[in-house]
DNA sequence: GATGAATGAGTATTCATTCAT
DNA sequence: AATGAATGAATACTCATTCAT
């Protein structure tokens, strides 16, 4: 039921967009009467915050799967399937992700502090400290965020608004480029810090 | 009278989000009547993409100034500026700016193909070019839509979403750090992947 | 609740006019809340046309009881009768009446293709088939149109505008005689113009 | 100007009726200024009677033409032009006759005791008086509101709501029989009144 | 007289939410 | 738990009218 209740919202949203949302509709095309939607979602809002909560859990799953523990892969090629993959996982749904994003990015989405995005980020930390001495940043809760702001953000301006006349594969390069230029490495001072 | 609207509804904005306004409340703020609100902008959205609008037309003219055509400084110096300016011009209203890039960062948002966005992307597409010999990216369009993406992301996520424990001007070291390393230098990619 | 609503509607329609009535008022009157007179019609003027329509459907029951199959009297009895029923009808509720026709006589009424008003042709042509032999119009569904045309709006002339000086009896006499006249009799069409 | 502003608003209602039209709309058809269009009319009513006086004072017209001092012609033929005289002066502006008869047949229009309506049936009680001696009814004040009202009403109908599959000229001759019917005349009492 | 920017009361309509069944 | 009719506060938007220029 929730689950049904949920995939609605998603359809709705797709098609609509926030404003054209409405729990009456929902549930219409959930099949079921309102009152339903309430017994499992206080308000309306609640069902974006449960649709932001369930893509963040799918990201991190996507993280998880691809950082998993036993990853013997260089940085680089694990940044690589993290970035391939996120971008993957937005381009299924990309209507719906447009919607969420464009519209509703924070708007009751996970927190940076809740457990979801919490996770997220300990995955990441975990990744840079596997690869503390080939990377320049010393503080690793920094990088993290720094990598998974770049990440983030630029998936998502991958989805919403793409760059005209660059392919996707373009942009996941960049994307990779970025993160890897900024994580620096072992590199000579001339160039990976160029300044005294 | 136009100005007097707008800043009218970035008060409201501010205080109140979105959901929060209305356009009553927008009139009676400005001291003037919802009539006049609907002479000057033919629907409450209009006020929130003329705000879009002023922002990034005030960003531009901050890009403008830091990159000017006679700038002599070097690269690195001229992206301290670029993202100490940006930085320090959305600390000017945090409020506004956060419920503006929170809730709405694309929604009627100037697009990336408006005159606007255009300059902005014209001006730092030139700085590379100046640069030319020294980046390591070959596309400079694709280089500066990456650049702007991740200044502009990061210092959204800083004011919205500021990383706890990090100061200001530490953000703003990893902003630098993260579009110097993409631009990575006069190596060849073998310096992309310092790791075996 | 629809009959509720309608005989709200009625009421303040006939107080206010239609310049008067507003759907919350209706809604206060029925003592019901706006949203369900939402609930049962779309909009503002579905209640115009409801009203309407309910007007249109008694005054084919009238007509039906009237002119009921087993009548046998004559046709000017019948015509009479008719004229008599209608004209009472019109006087229950002068003022919905008055506004109802004053303000909106075509406006969303039933169309002449109207099941309503194809069911009160129907059986004014039935009686003109009975007396066929007796009327000079060879056209019986014309002849039936303008009959009741002619009733119709002299009916609803008696009502809005009423003839000063004259009495209702006075007119349902003129309309019977306008009528029977337009029927003729059993001549040709020379008796239709009596002068040289 | 008040023609101009006249021309304009029948313009307006003719294309959008009664809802769609706005004083605004029509100064900007008219080529002027809401507030001239205030200078001669109060308010927007004001400008509907007007047209609803310009149509009854350019009927008066039409039958003071048709039923001219001079006239010879018979009773029948009398009643023919006028008729033939009205329905075309109807089917000229046929939009805005429909707007004008179909939303406000009665609504500010001249009253049946404004002059211009007193000027026509004036008119129309002279033509009866001057064949008092051909027709039945004895109450010639009663006789031409009738006739006005049967006249009116089917013109009026035969513009907005034309029968199906009658053409014109049937409705006219139609319109003529009901008057001439119902003025009788000299014919036997076995037709013209059939009942003792 | 002519203008048209400004006014602001007025209203149709929506939709999140409740609760008796 | 499920239903869905009923609720009614909330609000975007309109447009007749005014009046300073």
């Amino acid at each position: 039921m929730v689950d049904n209740i949920l995939e609605a919202a998603a359809l709705v949203l797709s098609e609509k967009g926030y404003a054209g949302m409405n729990t009456n509709l929902v549930a219409e095309r959930a099949g079921v009467s309102v009152g339903s939607v309430y017994q499992y979602f206080p308000h309306k809002d609640s069902l974006i915050a449960a649709l932001h909560e369930r893509h963040a859990s799918h990201m991190h799953q996507v993280i998880d799967a691809v950082l998993g523990a036993s990853n013997k892969a260089s940085l680089r090629s694990q940044i690589e399937s993290m970035v391939r993959a996120l971008l993957a996982a937005h381009l299924v749904e990309p209507k719906l992700h447009q919607v969420l994003e464009r519209e509703f990015p924070f708007f009751d989405a996970p927190q940076a502090d809740s457990e979801t995005d919490q996770g997220i980020a300990k995955r990441v930390r975990a990744l840079l400290g596997q690869f503390k001495a080939q990377i320049r940043p010393r503080n690793l809760d920094l990088a993290a965020w720094v990598i998974l702001k770049i990440t983030e953000s630029m998936v998502h301006a991958a989805v919403i608004d793409p760059p005209r006349g660059f392919s996707v594969s373009e942009v996941e390069k960049a994307i990779v480029e970025a993160v890897m230029g900024y994580l620096g490495g072992i590199r000579g001072p001339e160039n990976a810090s160029p300044n005294p």
